[in-house]
DNA sequence: ATAATATTTAGATAGGCATCTAAATATCTA
DNA sequence: TAGATATTTAGATGCCTATCTAAATATTAT
C-alpha cells in the first residue's frame, strides 16, 4: 500500500467514522451503519476501500459480517505517516 | 483544517514530493518544479492546496516566490493523525 | 422449500479534481 | 519603457469517486 493510497483511504469523512467506530470494538455492518447517514451499498463501498487498504478485515458470522480494525497495520501506517511528516532530511545521508 | 481536508491535501503524490523537497530546505517554485513532471500551472495549483491546508507558506523574493514548510503545523498534523490512528477508545470516557 | 434478514454487486449519475494551454500579473534588467 | 523571467489565473477536458436504486447472493428460520 502506497502512502498516497493510504491517505486517500483515510481522507473520506465516512471512512474516518467507520475507523472511529471500529476502534471501540469490532461490529457488524448493520451496527456501523447506525453512525452514518449513507445507504448500505455506499457503506459497503467504503468498507471495500478500507479493506483494500488493509486497514480493516471482515469475517462472516452467520448472516452478519463482522468488521474489525487491523490494529498492527494501523500502527504501521501511523508510524509511516509520522516518519513522512516529521523526519528532518536536512542532515540525513541519501539512504 | 479538518482531518479529512488534511488527509486529502496529503493524498496526492506530487504534493507529497513537494513536501519532501521542502523538508530539506525552502526553495522557489522553479526549483520545486525540477522534481516533478507537471507544468507550472499544475504545480501552482498544488502549492495553493498545500497553502490552504496551512502546510506551507510562500514569500516573494524579487521575481521568485520562496516556499517553505510550516514546521509547527506539520508537527501538529502529525500528532493529530497519530492520535486518530492509535488512540484506543475502548476504555475512554466520552470526552 | 419459502420467506426473512444481512450484505454485496451492477449500473447510472453528479460533482470534484488533476491536468493542460493560453493569457495575465509581477518583478527585474537593459 | 521594453523585454525577459517567474508565477498565477482562466477556462476547458477527462477521469475518478461518492452516491443512489434495483437486483443478486448468502444465511437463517419457519
Amino acid at each position: 500500500m502506497s502512502l498516497s493510497q493510504t491517505f486517500q483511504a483515510l481522507s473520506e469523512p465516512n471512512r474516518q467514522k467507520i475507523i472511529d467506530a471500529l476502534k471501540k470494538r469490532e461490529m457488524p455492518v448493520s451496527e456501523i451503519a447506525l453512525n452514518l447517514n449513507i445507504t448500505l451499498p455506499t457503506l459497503s463501498h467504503h468498507l471495500d476501500i478500507l479493506k483494500r487498504a488493509d486497514l480493516i478485515s471482515g469475517r462472516r458470522e452467520g448472516q452478519q459480517i463482522i468488521y474489525s480494525l487491523n490494529l498492527s497495520v494501523v500502527e504501521e501506517v501511523a508510524e509511516k505517516i509520522a516518519k513522512f511528516l516529521t523526519t528532518d532530511t536536512k542532515f540525513r545521508s541519501t539512504d
